[in-house]
DNA sequence: CGCAAAACTTGACAATGTCAAGTGCATTTG
DNA sequence: CAAATGCACTTGACATTGTCAAGTTTTGCG
């Protein structure tokens, strides 16, 4: 007799439950709550479970990470979708999908920036944070090319938005308001649809 | 008979000795070679020492991110009066000093963005971050203001180059070169100097 | 069933931040 | 000048943390 679902282990998906329990911790009490132990503890496994499935506490932030960049991408994605079809509107609706997770995902957005996840190649790592700039990037490609080099539309517009994200984060936005809208001048400038 | 510069107490000026410590740690290893303990040490003091000049390691680090910021307007400050007079060059200068500073101070500059720099007012911090922003907002004033609203320049300026400076640690500008400069297309558009 | 590998536990260790209590020096005070 | 008060620092302890080594249980498979 055997269950449809059987538990194939002794916890099933202890992997994806442990960057679970860790975003959940993330979100509760910021990067200082976020603890081996703890993450373990919230799975209901001991606390040097999590060894056998992540090479250190360092790899867990970066599959953390990951799974951040994916809602990260998810919501730029969202926001798009919502938008009118000109470029200007789509563009709009990334910085909107992107602002909107440095507020509701406050504590995740500073992780996927942090220092640590840097330096070393841990793969899905590597290819969500890559995907995620390649949605801004496809974004950018309905506008003229802009004569100073290549990339220069996406380093701008990437470059304005997080900068954007960071001054609020660090309240040195006085005189707007706290939703996730950025001026469209600011995001903007000379930036002209493709004919 | 005294000692015409003689010692006040046992260290002598601890506090300032353990900022540098701090410093020099963080250059040398990274946050992660940043422990209460170790500044301790190389400041020849007990470990606990330090509590009776900071409310525990977060201060301490505060205190270090100010005298971050005191470099990095050091730096911006240094290389804008290296520039010509000319507002585009003056502004150009402050970016070069920004840039500079984050290839130069690697660890120090991730320092004074980081989260934990956020919450929470340890006046000199604040003091020096405002101070430093004061720096890029007066040269920002050389020009016609943005008709977007107020401060437009000083966010454009500052995120574009935050955002430059955050995409190249990322390893994300492949096509550009490492040193620290920007192409000057993408930090001002339709940036006029008043007349 | 038997066995090997995987998944997880237990126990230990060094490192770290913090606190409580103590010690020694310096400036003030009688 | 001597006593006392306070400050700068030390010593010792503790809980928490990440990591490792060794064991134990479970799973998959012949």
């Amino acid at each position: 007799m055997m269950t449809p679902t059987s538990k194939p282990h002794h916890h099933g998906d202890l992997k994806n439950a442990l960057v679970a329990a860790g975003i959940a911790l993330l979100a509760e009490g910021g990067r200082s709550n976020l603890t081996l132990r703890k993450v373990a503890a919230r799975a209901q496994v001991s606390h040097a479970a999590p060894a056998h499935h992540f090479d250190g506490l360092d790899e867990l932030l970066r599959a953390i990470a990951a799974e951040g960049f994916k809602t990260f991408s998810n919501l730029m994605i969202e926001e798009r979708d919502k938008a009118d079809a000109d470029p200007h509107a789509q563009l709009m609706g990334i910085t909107l999908g992107y602002l909107r997770f440095a507020a509701e995902h406050d504590a995740l957005f500073d992780l996927i920036f942090s220092e640590p996840m840097k330096n070393g190649g841990y793969a899905p790592l590597v290819e969500q944070s890559e995907y995620a700039f390649a949605i801004l990037s496809d974004t950018c490609a309905l506008f003229e090319p802009d004569p100073g080099g290549p990339m220069v539309n996406e380093i701008r517009v990437w470059s304005t938005v997080h900068g954007y994200a960071i001054l609020r984060k660090f309240d040195r936005l006085r005189p707007y308001p706290d939703g996730p809208t950025i001026p469209p001048d600011l995001i903007m400038p000379r930036l002209n649809p493709k004919r």
